[in-house]
DNA sequence: CGTATTTGACCGGCGC
DNA sequence: GCGCCGGTCAAATACG
């Protein structure tokens, strides 16, 4: 199982470099060999118990910082198209949507017990701040972020499942998000951010875990089905991100969450989003490593109130 | 032994 | 009010 070794090691390196950077697989290769993702998480994602394969067992997601906190963004963002869901400040005013409740109340704090339990455990319709991104499978990589997988389930209408993710790095951490592969386009993936990180990006993902469950794509031997080669997944051609970045951007329906002009982002997005780009003249001049921010963004703020 | 993943059950929102 | 569906929990299991 050489491939699945190192495989999301190498293709973080990748993603984390964007440029070339083999050297960069080996110094993230050793560290994320031992953290964080594990790509079978995502097998279902890839390939939801079609024909029991794998796509490949690194697709272990996006290197799209999520909802920076306070850092900066170790690496470029292949993610294709991105878009941000309010659901308390600023609801999309097209649909009629549900003056209920925004309460966002985290099953963190309730989660000591579910049903035996006096406290009910508050969740779901946490309408609190969603971001959207679409990103293709071969981005699917480099997240400075641990996730372990909480849950997964098949969604009405799509063919694929959709895992639930929560953040690893801190135990108190409440940020989340969903992978979902794109019906359309089954090369794509549709990853939701909820929440926010409650700490800083961590130098080194192996926080909490002491173990990462990499393990093959397939016990049984079916294993691992190259509908992406070894090869590419060693090397996603830095053009090849940008063209499918853009044709993304010409997507922009079908799963309906594109519509970045009708929804609005976080203030703290983008107030961190400043902070950033302050910190890094660099990212903010033009070299913008947020693909979604000089594109979809610029929807996105105008939307925002511009 | 500790942590991550899997998976079924539960709960609550939302549409009808 | 009922049923469907999505999101989360938690026990069981697997792995390092």
């Amino acid at each position: 199982m050489e491939d699945d070794w190192d495989l999301h090691a190498v293709v973080r390196g990748c993603a984390a470099a964007t440029t070339n950077t083999r050297s960069l697989q080996a110094l993230y290769g050793h560290q994320q060999a031992c953290s964080s993702f594990s790509a079978s998480s995502f097998q279902d994602l890839l390939e939801p118990r079609r024909n029991g394969v794998v796509r490949e067992g690194l697709i272990d997601l996006y290197n799209y910082k999520p909802l920076f906190p306070n850092s900066e963004v170790p690496f470029s963002l292949p993610v294709s198209t991105i878009s941000a869901l309010v659901g308390s400040q600023d609801p999309p005013p097209q649909t009629q949507l549900r003056p209920k409740h925004h309460s966002f109340s985290v099953s963190n704090a309730s989660k000591t017990s579910a049903s035996h339990s006096p406290t009910p455990r508050s969740k779901r319709r946490k309408t609190h701040t969603k971001k959207v991104c679409h990103v293709a499978a071969e981005n699917l990589s480099s997240d400075v972020w641990s996730w372990r997988k909480y849950g997964q389930k098949p969604i009405k209408g799509s063919p694929y499942p959709r895992g639930y993710y929560r953040c690893s790095t801190s135990k108190g951490c409440m940020a989340r998000k969903q992978v979902e592969r794109n019906r359309s386009d089954p090369g794509m993936f549709i990853v939701t951010y909820t929440a926010e990180h409650n700490h800083p990006m961590p130098t080194h993902r192996n926080s909490l875990a002491g173990s990462t469950r990499n393990k093959p794509a397939d016990p049984t031997g079916t294993s691992f089905s190259p509908e992406v080669s070894p090869a590419t997944s060693l090397s996603p051609p830095a053009e090849k991100l940008e063209s499918s970045r853009e044709e993304e951007l010409a997507e922009d329906d079908d799963d309906g969450v594109f519509s970045v002009s009708e929804m609005a982002l976080d203030d703290d997005f983008f107030a961190g989003l400043e902070d950033f780009t302050a910190a890094d003249p660099d990212c903010a001049s033009g070299h913008l490593q947020f693909p979604w921010l000089s594109t979809s963004a610029t929807t996105t703020t105008t939307a925002a109130g511009g």
